[in-house]
DNA sequence: CATTTATGTGGACAGTGTCCACAAACAATA
DNA sequence: TATTGTTTGTGGACACTGTCCACATAAATG
């Protein structure tokens, strides 16, 4: 593929538009969230004109969905390397609790670091008559729900979860995590000191295990 | 106070421009979220020209900011109104849990009915340097963490709750309550089904009693 | 009554999404 | 190879937004 993507090009054709729009809506909602992806900002970043964008996006909100997407499937990325890297060398209970904590904490870190791109996986886009909830798998194919139900499989299998509170319980599960990211971020708990949220995360995760 | 508020009116003075934006926007709000809650069109309601809301508005940030006060006053009304209309007339502890419940269905309950105003509710809003954090009582002086302290309180009280694990403890039901209604409102779980929906609510406030 | 202050008006500017007609480069085909 | 057609980027325009400035008017104040 050609590499030259930045500075005003030479020839007129671009050769990956489409990708240059996407990294550069995703570079903008990193900084400013959802409302910062415009199509002119966009468009301007890879050394176009505006309407060059309506040949690979509908329309803004069409290019924000793509944006969206790719920040879904970051934060799954995210939550799959930290699941990767427990090691099973423990009692499969053990092991199950890991997991579903590790998940838990993979979600709230990436929504403290990369708060522009969790509040863009998040901004509310009406799915075009979607089927199953939790079927949107983004460009890696993972998405967070699937990651969370492996961690609750795996607690079932260890006998820490009754078979029959098993269903739909990631979105129990997800729900508080879910809840907390967003309160602080942009929430009334925006102002509490990072030391007494980072305190409520483990008594977060103990009332997913304990409650479930 | 003079009633004349909508239609072109005669007189050059408004008489309570300020409060008639602030309708026009909440209005504007329930239907379409903050997004929606545009400097002109709120003028255009109140029957003003565009400039006139910057003699009562710095900009359209604090007109929204007021507008999200009002919502989630709205928020913490419907609440109350829910808690007080259970009657005492049983054990501590079964009221205490009834409190508690009755809280969290009233909560994703205004969520559902009046998405608009609860989106702009928690709407990213930068406090200017707020002090403690469920401190900013709206218009009518009661806020959704107060409501549900008083739960916690009695839950306490009635011993089902250790008081070591009181404080705080709003945070953690709050986000679980929290995060389901943003995950139906704009996340992955709008496609859910409304009955599906409404059969994870009980089951979400159960993981919260019995995990807390 | 005269003046100061609060409040609404008018006009302007930059920035945005989006539509339309046109132009350039590549692809396919005669 | 030369012609044709299709994809992709350009140029110009429009309506809409927030916001600034100078001005006009009504109310309050002396």
């Amino acid at each position: 593929m050609p590499a030259a993507v930045r500075l005003p090009r030479s020839t007129y054709r671009h050769g990956d538009l489409k990708h240059a729009l996407l990294d550069a809506g995703l570079q903008l909602a990193r900084g400013g969230g959802p409302d910062a992806v415009t199509l002119r900002e966009a468009t301007r970043q890879a050394g176009v004109v505006p309407n060059a964008a309506y040949r690979h996006f509908a329309n803004r909100q069409d290019l924000l969905a793509a944006v969206r997407a790719a920040a879904l499937s970051a934060l799954a990325v995210s939550m799959e390397a930290d699941l990767a890297a427990l090691s099973p060398e423990q009692s499969p209970a053990a092991y199950a609790k890991a997991s579903l904590r590790a998940i838990g904490a993979a979600y709230l870190r990436f929504a403290r670091n990369e708060p522009g791109l969790f509040r863009t996986a998040f901004a509310g886009a009406v799915d075009k008559a979607g089927g199953d909830p939790a079927e949107e798998a983004g460009d890696s194919g993972v998405n967070p729900f699937q990651l969370l139900g492996v961690a609750l499989n795996r607690m079932v299998e260890a006998g820490i979860l009754p078979a029959q509170r098993r269903p739909a319980a990631e979105y129990l599960a997800w729900s508080a995590v879910h809840g907390l990211a967003m309160l602080v971020l942009d929430g009334p708990l925006q102002a509490m000191p990072p030391e007494q949220v980072e305190a409520l995360i483990p008594r977060l995760l103990a009332m997913v295990e304990n409650g479930l």
